[in-house]
Parts: C-alpha cells; sequence; structure tokens
DNA sequence: TGCAAAATTTCAATGGATGCAACACTTCAA
DNA sequence: TTGAAGTGTTGCATCCATTGAAATTTTGCA
C-alpha cells in the first residue's frame, strides 16, 4: 500500500523474476523435449523452487501454457462492450476480428515462445483441450457481451449463435487448411474468408 | 466381433459383460458421488474386476463418458457422404441435424445414465474439455466429409467454415441458453433458431 | 486332456496434484 | 531498530490415474 504502483516491493519482485523463471524454463524445456516428456520437476529445478512451490504459481502444468489468456478476453469484451450507438451487429464483430488479429500480432510472449505454445497447443491432446475449452468460456463471456450491448435486439441465444458461428467458422477454417508451410498472411486470408463466410451464411456457400 | 448376442463365444460374451458392467458401475458412483470423487478402484471393485483391467477396456476414466461417440460421428459422416447428385449444401447440412437430433433420442444409453452424463460433461471441467476436443476431432472429419462430398464446388477452408459455423451455432447457444428447467423441446427450438442463424448468416440479424 | 492364446491379476513405478506443518523471509509499525 | 504479523517456501506424506512387466488364470481348440 505505501509503494506506489511503479515500484512493488521486493517480496512482488522476487515472486515476479520466479513466475518469470518458471515460463522460462517450462519453455526451454517443452521445446526442447516435449510437454509429456518434461516433468514438474524438472521445471521447478530449473528454475531453482522446489516442486511444491511450482503449484502456488500454476494451478497446473498446463496454465503455463495459457498464462495469459485473461487479457486477450478482458480485451474482446471491452471491444464489444464499445459498440458505438446504433452499429450494428456485422460492424461490431468485424471490429472484434481486427482487434483480436491486431492484439495477437503484438503478444506478450517473444516471437520464439509463441511460436512453441502454438505448436504445442496444436499437438498436444491435452492442451489442445484446454484450448478448446479455454476457448469456450471465452465465447460465452463474449456471448452474454453482445447480449447486453444488444439488449432488446438480441436474445441471448442470437448472440450465443452469432458468436459461436463467427469464432466456430474461423477455428475449423484455420485449423483445417493448416499445413507446415503456412505464412501468416495465408492463415489470415482464411480466417477472414471464414469470417464472410459466416456473416453472409451457409446459403450463400450454395 | 459384433455381439450379435447368440452365437459369440464365452469369451467374447464375458467380455461385453464386464464392460456393461464397468459402465453401470461407473455411472452410478459418479451419480452419488461425483466424477473426480470416484476413484477407478472403486468402479473397479463394484465391477468386480482389478484395477488394472479397467485399462484393457477403456483407455481412461473420460472413456468412460464417452465410450459411444465414435458411432454418432460415424452415422454423420454417412449423412454428408450420402449427398444425393445435386443437392443443396443447406440441404446437406440440414438432414445432418435432424439425423443429429434423430439420432439423440434413440440412445444406447438409458434415460437416466443419459442425463447424469450430461450432467457431468457441463459440470467437470475435465470432461467439458473432454468433450469439446472430442466435438472439435468431429468437426474436423464432418469437415473433410464435406470437401469429398462437394468437390470442386467448396475448398477445404470453406467446407470447414461451414461445419464450424453450423456447430459452433448450436453449441454456443445450447449451452448459453440453458437453464436447469429447459424441456428438450425448448433445446430443440433454440438449436433450430442457431442453425437458421447460421444458415442465413449473422448479417441477417442486424 | 493338454497346449496355445487371450484375458486378468498382481506388483511396482511414474508423475501430477494436494494438504499440512515447520521454517525463512518481508513488511510494517511502534 | 526491532519484533510481531504476514507471506512465501519447503519437505513430506499421500492420493490417484496411468503404464509396464511378469505371473497366473481362463478359454478355445486340437
Amino acid at each position: 500500500m505505501q509503494y506506489s504502483s511503479g515500484m512493488a516491493g521486493l517480496r512482488e519482485r522476487k515472486k515476479q523474476r520466479t513466475r518469470q523463471a518458471l515460463i522460462e524454463a517450462a519453455f526451454r524445456l517443452f521445446d526442447e523435449k516435449g510437454f509429456e516428456e518434461t516433468t514438474l520437476a524438472e521445471i521447478a529445478a530449473q528454475a531453482e523452487v522446489s516442486t511444491r512451490t511450482f503449484f502456488s504459481y500454476f494451478a497446473s502444468k498446463d496454465d503455463l501454457i495459457f498464462h495469459d489468456t485473461d487479457q486477450r478476453l478482458e480485451m474482446a469484451v471491452g471491444v464489444i462492450a464499445g459498440r458505438a450507438p446504433g452499429e450494428t451487429l456485422v460492424g461490431v464483430l468485424h471490429r472484434l476480428v481486427d482487434t483480436s488479429v491486431e492484439n495477437t500480432l503484438n503478444q506478450t510472449l517473444g516471437k520464439k515462445e509463441a511460436a512453441v505454445r502454438t505448436r504445442l497447443i496444436l499437438t498436444e491432446p491435452s492442451l489442445q483441450a484446454r484450448g478448446l475449452h479455454l476457448l469456450f468460456d471465452t465465447q460465452l463471456r463474449l456471448a452474454r457481451a453482445l447480449h447486453e450491448s444488444f439488449a432488446g435486439e438480441l436474445t441471448m441465444a442470437e448472440s450465443a449463435a452469432a458468436i459461436g458461428a463467427l469464432i466456430g467458422a474461423v477455428k475449423l477454417a484455420v485449423v483445417a487448411d493448416l499445413r507446415p508451410d503456412r505464412t501468416f498472411d495465408e492463415i489470415l486470408d482464411t480466417a477472414r474468408r471464414a469470417v464472410e463466410i459466416a456473416v453472409s451464411g451457409l446459403g450463400s456457400l450454395s
């Protein structure tokens, strides 16, 4: 309390360093040996804390991978909540997509770590499951935000259908179209096409 | 190989009985004590096999819950593959939805077990994650099937976007609109509305 | 009946996760 | 500056899912 927000106490700084050490050790080991093959004991050893301490920083091994997902959700909810008066649904959703893409570009994580993470999430079944679960919760939150921003215009079910269709289309299209040599721009094109399909409807594909 | 009840050998019949015993014991215990709270040892004991034997019937504890998902996927792929010549995309997808609904009604599981399962999947985070993962794989398979049935008409990415939008819309709408007192028919209405939205496009909501 | 294959059991080990109590370090105020 | 209060760490014991291997039992069949 006594310290201003910029300068944290020693305790706080130490915690941050430990946290960072755990993340870095983990990503390094995951990259070298794979996710399943790396044990918590090894990660903790590299970060120079006890195995037990690991669990006061992360609830689980998976949590290491998804440690920064919250803020992205906040951002997305903010975009929806910031609907301009009279702005159309499609307008809001397009802003949502654009902002998300931007946000992906300026990540907190380094490029290398981001790549490792993406590979792991696409590769390890347990992480895939966890990622989908997180994405699902995100969608629920977005649907609720949408329902609020369009109070009286969209029912909860309709808001949810809209979010589900949009994100469902993008997610499946991107993953289904993935190949080892895909560039980021190609992926972006696929995503945009998926948005287009969701917006104009499946009927437009015939 | 199949359990055509009359002439299977003793070995086969016994295996089927054990499998069934495991499923029944598990659902009973899950219902009484919850999923996490029930140990494999207890399930195995109730079914009168050793804990180790459990794993020659199911790959994991989760698998008990999702043991019959494969056949539903086969069915769905079959529906898509059975596209009538010239049949439109929306036509195929509607058949897919209808058949899935029917299929849900005549389940292998008893009503009580089905209810327990649904509750658990919606409730237990680990099962939720597993369910979403399974559903995701299903969607990928369906997208591929669609791509084949519409060879030359739809790219892989477009097929995936279509499936993703359709199932994404239904999934989120149903879950978001869920309440303890929802009847099956109400859920069905929500699902149909979501299909409508996905088919006619998000633009139609404005 | 007796042998081979299949299924089951027993036993041991790994690794993630949690509760707990002792201990060490920080913070803060007197 | 110092000591009480709070917070973070640690070792330890334990639970549980999962897997491997070897030993044992059951079933199918010659």
